[in-house]
DNA sequence: ACATTTAGCTTGTGAAATGCAAGCGATACT
DNA sequence: AGTATCGCTTGCATTTCACAAGCTAAATGT
């Protein structure tokens, strides 16, 4: 049989593949948990995102709150009552997450243990409005708590 | 008025926040584009991956592989017909997760410039036929390529 | 049969990111 | 006036990462 020069068999170009925005903008381990602290647990301040996971480091913590202001996905307003604070809002762009987030806490839920199954069982029997609730919470700047 | 002792007014516990599984294990600059490179580009071996994401350092590659296949979202079979290959196959845990990617796909096409529009418009016309195209592919361990 | 190539890694080294504790300037409380 | 709180920054030790080289087993070329 004739060696024909063929379609290299079956890999896509890496063009084809457009993943790399969001993985260099949230591809770490902090970007997404501060995203989930202010959609699921309505963490809005500096120090509430802080106390909320015992984890981060402070330095750290101020380093990807920047890179999502910068990124679009956050921004800032000064508290009116108070001026040492700052509240940190999710965009639009920020809310259009709502959707991944949801679909990594059903995945992870289907296939770990993980908390709060009352929340994983609203997600997975209502996603639309779960996604509602997200947008209508962060829809005015002074949203109330989650 | 008197102070009483209440709820502490709004945050709620992060117990109660399930995403942390998911960040730990995919939180990080390889591990979801290696499943990219795999769901979308038919990527199965460890030098397609080096190949097919240009910037990957190979220790770390082989780092990340080990971890998916810890994690239960990939796995591996010899090559019947050449004893040096490895074929990286996704699992059901790993065929799980293409609502995310999705999902983070149609986010980054939505806000930022991306590649392969025409992937993004079958994706968003119609996800579910994404995603069962994905499960067709990878159902059987010997998956003609993507 | 023997040398060469290929696949899938490991190892060594320097650079970058991260974690931890301490501190600092501005505001708020008493 | 003095102290506490908020949102950070700075230094420094540790961990992770990128880059290049090398290594082993299997396959291929001659």
């Amino acid at each position: 049989m004739k060696k024909m020069p063929r379609k290299k068999a079956g890999l896509k170009r890496r063009s084809e593949c457009p993943l790399n925005a969001s993985v260099e903008m949230l591809g770490d381990r902090w970007s997404l948990l501060i995203i989930r602290d202010m959609m699921l647990r309505g963490a809005r301040t500096y120090k509430e995102f802080l106390e909320g996971y015992e984890g981060i480091a402070t330095n750290i913590l101020a380093d990807r709150l920047r890179k999502l202001v910068a990124y679009g996905i956050i921004n800032t307003e000064p508290d009116r009552s108070d001026g040492r604070k700052l509240t940190y809002l999710l965009t639009a762009k920020g809310i259009g997450l709502a959707p991944v987030l949801t679909e990594m806490v059903l995945w992870a839920a289907a296939h770990e243990d993980t908390g709060n199954q009352a929340l994983v069982r609203q997600m997975r029997k209502d996603k639309e409005k779960f996604l509602a609730g997200v947008r209508r919470r962060w829809a005015n700047r002074r949203s109330p708590r989650t």
